[in-house]
RNA sequence: GCGAGUGUAGCUCAGUUGGUUAGAGCGUCUGAUUGUGGUCCAGAAGGUCGUGGGUUCAAUCCCCAUCACUCGCCCCA
């Protein structure tokens, strides 16, 4: 019986190409964030499970997270998100760190689930949290991180949408206006996420089914399924608006407007499933007909640091996917032909292979990425190679090119060549390598 | 965990209402006289038709089971 060449379900291998295209993401995520003072940690991919325990939900830890004994008996997890774990390094040095801290990472982060049409089991998500700002000025940033990165893509404004929610409004309408219990607001909270997806009167007979028939009486029901049905804050009664939340919120919408983030709206029925996210929350959506979907959000969550027994610290943050953010560019036509890491491709001609190392050695000695090909290969064949592997420039060197220390350079996308010193060569390479991909 | 769909060459897929040697395009390899690719031309290799069982004179095709993949649902980090 063979083995199987397929890789792990819901995991992928990278192949060179796959790889290329992947540090290309990571480098723009890298470079974006750093753009705006952030600086990269990491942490273990495994964690004990009490770590998920307290404020992810229960099914979640339990049902899709990968969860094993170690042979010390520990209950392990593969993380399945960054936040606790980041949580419990800020939480570990609480009181030496300088606040506010702005930190990201880019793990790789496991659920146990069915994979499905942008969403596998092992993945890589870009996480940025800003810690130790109170006031809306860290979801500015936080949401002027995202959007830029997607920018930094090529994406234009009307590719996406940011939707913005308030998690305290939401609270409030559902306390102090409906007077719900916090079974009944959790229950609501997750049929209200659910929405999009269902009829509309599935939806309202759901949301029937939450009230008790005393608050039915008041008429709840009717006027909560008017409240979800508007767009814009200035909608809203004048109570809810008087709200300091839905202020804030407000607040917010007109700051990133001067930031020229111009697509984004309000949206009620954003409510994220995370139980720790505490007031602001925020999704970004595709705007391409065929995959309508949430691509990636964050918010405001400030009590998990708090919970490692520690002073609690107001937090903001998000994760952004790299499945999820292909598909979006792919979509969009926004993936770049990536050109490979190897700047020159040497095919000596004739019997010179030995003579040709010094030059070859100068090169990288200057810092190009060289890749030479076998001895007393066919001319024809190697360059084919090097064109196939997305190398664009093939340098020769035979026994005309030695005597005269002028090397034959041939760019391969222009089919033009060049006879060159070393030092002229490697500076052209050079120049050509900054160029865009 | 639940539901639906699909498994034929390395890839994308045709195909036979069950009937000799199962096809195409792309890719791979070879060649057009040895220092130059992408186009074009000629040729070749490559398949136990996912696996196991059943029905039949005969199964890639029909039936059952099983595995894998895909897409939904649940959940969404």
């Amino acid at each position: 019986m063979a083995l199987s060449t397929q890789p792990y379900k819901g995991a992928r291998d990278f192949y060179p190409e796959d790889r290329r295209l992947q540090k290309y993401l990571f480098s723009k995520m890298r470079t974006v964030t750093e753009r705006f003072g952030y600086e990269e940690y990491d942490a273990p991919i495994l964690e004990p499970i009490e770590l998920y325990m307290a404020k992810t939900g229960d099914e979640i830890v339990h049902e899709q997270t990968y969860v094993f004994q170690d042979r010390g008996g520990r209950t392990v997890t593969l993380r399945p998100e960054m936040t606790p774990s980041v949580s419990r390094m800020v939480a570990a040095k609480r009181q030496e760190l300088q606040y506010p801290l702005r930190w990201y990472s880019i793990p790789n982060l496991w659920r146990y689930e069915r994979p499905q049409h942008g969403r596998l089991r092992e993945h890589w998500q870009l996480n940025v949290d800003i810690f130790g700002v109170k006031d809306a000025s860290a979801e500015i940033e936080i949401i002027q991180i995202a959007d830029a990165i997607l920018r930094e893509f090529g994406a234009t404004p009307d590719m996406y949408t940011i939707r913005l929610n308030s998690r305290k409004m939401m609270d409030f309408i559902m306390r102090e206006d409906l007077k719900l219990s916090d079974v009944q607001a959790h229950t609501l909270s997750r049929l209200i996420d659910r929405r999009a997806k269902m009829p509309a009167d599935a939806f309202a007979a759901a949301v029937d089914a939450i009230f008790t028939p005393s608050q039915r009486d008041t008429g709840n029901s009717d006027r909560l399924l008017e409240l979800l049905d508007m767009t814009r804050i200035e909608q809203l009664p004048e109570a809810l608006q008087r709200q300091p939340a839905t202020q804030e919120l407000k607040e917010l919408m007109a700051t990133l407007e001067q930031s020229r983030i111009p697509n984004v709206i309000f949206d009620i029925t954003l409510m994220r499933g995370l139980d720790y996210y505490t007031d602001i929350v925020f999704e970004v959506y595709d705007n391409h007909p065929d995959n309508n979907r949430s691509m990636f959000g964050g918010g405001r969550y400030d009590g998990l640091v708090g919970l490692f027994g520690v002073d609690p610290l107001p937090t903001v943050g998000f994760g952004m996917g790299d499945v999820t953010l292909r598909t979006f560019l792919e979509g969009h036509g926004l993936l770049p032909n990536l050109r490979s890491e190897t700047d020159v491709y040497v095919i000596t001609i004739g019997q010179v292979y030995q003579q040709a190392q010094a030059a070859i050695q100068e090169m990288r000695e200057l810092g190009l990425n060289v890749a030479v090909a076998p001895a007393g290969s066919k001319t024809d064949k190697q360059i084919k190679i090097a064109h196939k592997k997305g190398i664009h420039y093939v340098l020769f060197i035979g026994q005309k090119e030695l005597e005269k220390q002028q090397y034959t350079l041939r760019n391969l996308l222009t089919s033009q060549e060049e006879q060159h010193s070393i030092a002229r060569i490697v500076s052209i390479i050079r120049d050509y390598r900054t160029t865009e991909a």
